[in-house]
DNA sequence: GCAAAGTGTCATGGT
DNA sequence: CGACCATGACACTTT
């Protein structure tokens, strides 16, 4: 509050630091600065009016603006999707619409989460003041991630798995939360190894989209091709295909993540509201994020050639907002199908670019994304060198990246230096076991959301990120659990490659061995807590038994001293013929089997006396 | 930073 | 022989 505060009031600074303190004094006491402030609350009160009033305008002129654009876009009735009308008579004229178009597609054409376009926006204006859109470079990045969407157009018919992938079968997805969402998305993007499947596979398309590279042919990761931005001239209709609009839409389920903004920078932008970055911090902003890249690239194409050289104001009015706005009106709006089509997409906007990233020629999973696993024998190949937990990680962190306001860093890397990448790629290998964040030179940059990636490496288990990242068109969950009867049956209607037919296997394998090792230490500390069990029972047991002992023993004592004094008493009232009494030295008395007893002398003699000794008591 | 607990994985042997 | 299970051992992660 104090912040907004500031500009409000005509206060000089030195006033307000006194005014400050004094209202901190209050706070200690446990006092709000509004209880003293009337004035403060008032110019409060007004500041929100004002805010109120500004969203307002906001709101209108964009449902003004998002009319226009249904205008212009068709609804197919076959698809439920909004198609645009023939292309406009001249490319320029959509420049400040395309924008708008996704954003209708978006919310109208698909609105998958029951809210509407107007709902959406309040939302999005009141989550990002519209002034932190044009200055909140992450969400700009953000917006730009889905843009691979555009891949399935481009796809090579080869791959017509990918539109099932496993991805969409995720069960989750549904429930998910924003934050799960957004986590989930970080998965999406953290897929080196699906990135590389999608990127060899669309390796035939980039012959189609050749976009001028700044940077140095040598650059041969599939992730640098976002950053080569197509020329204007470029831009036709293989454009359409930059910006996807499930991404988009996918996006306005996570208000936490970029999306939103990018939403908000978009709405700005075809509003032309004053937007201050300038090219550069455009270009550095979308750069980060290489999945944003084709999107960017679209958009700012300057970034890729004139690195930053071109001003803000050219970038609304190039064309290369349009295809955007075309592929907006894809259809589809599916989490998953973002996922596919943001990994597929990556080679259409490096078409330029050399990319050997073919699955088995030089080293897929050395590219920077790196990790391609693809083929790999889980059991073989997988542990050592893709190290799956640490690729996600990676990605998961690069990705972060976007959403890292001020962070211009992680665009430069990227950007930069294949043969630094190379570097971290060798490093890699060297030690395949090492941290993400440690191999990338990108990853030192100040985004370390170690927090998202714990979870979000939870969320996913590495074979279900295998799984993903081979496509495996099977759930991890029935892959482990069907019986195998079934589990064959499975297989034999797909038709995998060896690699997956590994994959699964092992995924297979691993998965019921970790059923058995947790059932077998459920076991162990079963047996563990009975034995306790057990030997504190017989701890019971040994005492009560103790202490019976013990008490037989006093009671046995005890009889032995009556005994005794019986037998003393008995023995005392025995007399012989004279009437003397028996000495207890030389006699003791004794009892036979059947009652009788018997005086008996304590010498040899004893027995002649025994006899004559006999007593009838 | 360290130790203990927890977890996943592999190798091995048994069913 | 293959599939499965149980378990010790190891490495790694989490607490």
């Amino acid at each position: 509050m104090m912040e907004m505060e500031v500009p409000v009031m005509n206060v000089s600074q030195q006033d307000m630091e006194l005014i400050d303190i004094l209202w901190r004094q209050d706070i200690d006491l446990g006092a709000r600065r509004e209880v003293f402030d009337y004035s403060h609350r008032q110019k409060e009160h007004e500041l929100q009016r004002q805010r109120e009033l500004e969203e307002e305008k906001r709101l209108q002129l964009l449902r003004e603006q998002e009319k226009a654009l249904l205008e212009q876009l068709q609804l197919d009735e076959e698809t439920g999707e909004y198609i645009p009308r023939p292309p406009p008579s001249t490319p320029l004229q959509s420049a400040a619409t395309p924008l708008e178009v996704t954003q209708n597609a978006n919310f109208t054409g698909e609105d998958g989460d029951g809210m509407s376009f107007d709902e959406c926006l309040q939302l999005l204006a009141e989550t990002f003041p519209l002034v932190e859109a044009t200055e909140d470079t992450p969400v700009g990045v953000d917006t730009t991630v889905p843009a691979p969407s555009n891949s399935h157009i481009m796809m090579s018919p080869e791959q017509p798995a990918l539109p099932q992938t496993p991805l969409s079968p995720d069960p989750l997805v549904p429930q998910r939360t924003s934050l799960d969402l957004e986590q989930a998305w970080m998965e999406l993007l953290s897929l080196p190894e699906l990135q590389q499947c999608l990127n060899m596979q669309m390796e035939d398309t980039l012959e189609t989209t050749a976009y001028p590279v700044t940077n140095s042919p040598e650059v041969q990761d599939a992730n640098y091709s976002f950053y080569p931005l197509p020329n204007l001239t470029d831009v036709g209709p293989n454009n359409v295909d930059v910006c996807p609009p499930e991404m988009l839409h996918a996006l306005d389920t996570f208000p936490n993540v970029a999306p939103p903004d990018s939403l908000n920078q978009m709405t700005a932008k075809a509003l032309q509201l004053n937007t201050s970055f300038s090219a550069d911090n455009f270009c550095d902003m979308f750069y980060p994020n290489p999945i944003l890249s084709t999107k960017e690239s679209t958009d700012n194409p300057h970034c890729l050639e004139g690195n930053g050289s071109s001003t803000l104001s050219e970038v609304p009015n190039k064309p290369a907002f349009q295809p955007m706005d075309i592929h907006s009106l894809s259809p589809g709006d599916t989490f998953e199908r973002c996922k596919q089509e943001v990994m597929a997409e990556l080679p259409d906007s490096d078409s330029g670019i050399s990319l050997n990233t073919s699955p088995n020629a030089s080293s897929p999973e050395k590219s920077v994304s790196g990790d391609g696993s693809f083929g790999f024998s889980d059991s073989d190949m997988d542990e050592p060198d893709l190290n799956p937990g640490s690729e996600e990680s990676d990605y998961s962190e690069m990705f972060c990246l976007n959403f890292q306001p001020d962070d211009l860093q992680p665009a430069a890397s990227l950007l930069a230096p294949v043969g630094q990448q190379q570097q971290q790629q060798e490093k890699k290998l060297k030690q395949p076991r090492t941290e993400p964040a440690e191999e990338t030179g990108h990853n030192k940059a100040p985004f370390t959301k170690d927090k998202q990636r714990k979870t979000y490496e939870v969320r996913l288990s590495r074979d279900e990120q295998r799984a993903k990242a081979l496509q495996i068109p099977f759930t991890v969950d029935m892959i482990i659990n069907l019986p195998v009867d079934d589990f064959n049956e499975m297989l034999s209607k797909h038709q995998l490659n060896e690699a997956q037919l590994a994959l699964v296997r092992d995924i297979r394998r691993r998965g019921k061995n970790k059923v058995a090792a947790q059932n077998c230490r459920k076991r162990k500390m079963e047996n563990i807590v009975e034995l306790e069990y057990d030997l504190d029972s017989l701890k019971e047991q040994k005492e009560r038994l103790l202490r019976e002992k013990s008490q037989n023993d006093s009671n046995l004592r005890e009889m032995k001293l009556q005994l005794n004094s019986l037998y003393l008493e008995v023995f005392s009232m025995l007399r012989d013929e004279e009437g003397n009494s028996y000495s207890p030295s030389d006699y003791s008395l004794q009892q036979t089997s059947d009652g009788s007893v018997f005086l008996v002398p304590r010498t040899k003699k004893t027995p002649v006396k025994n006899k004559n000794k006999h007593l009838s008591l």
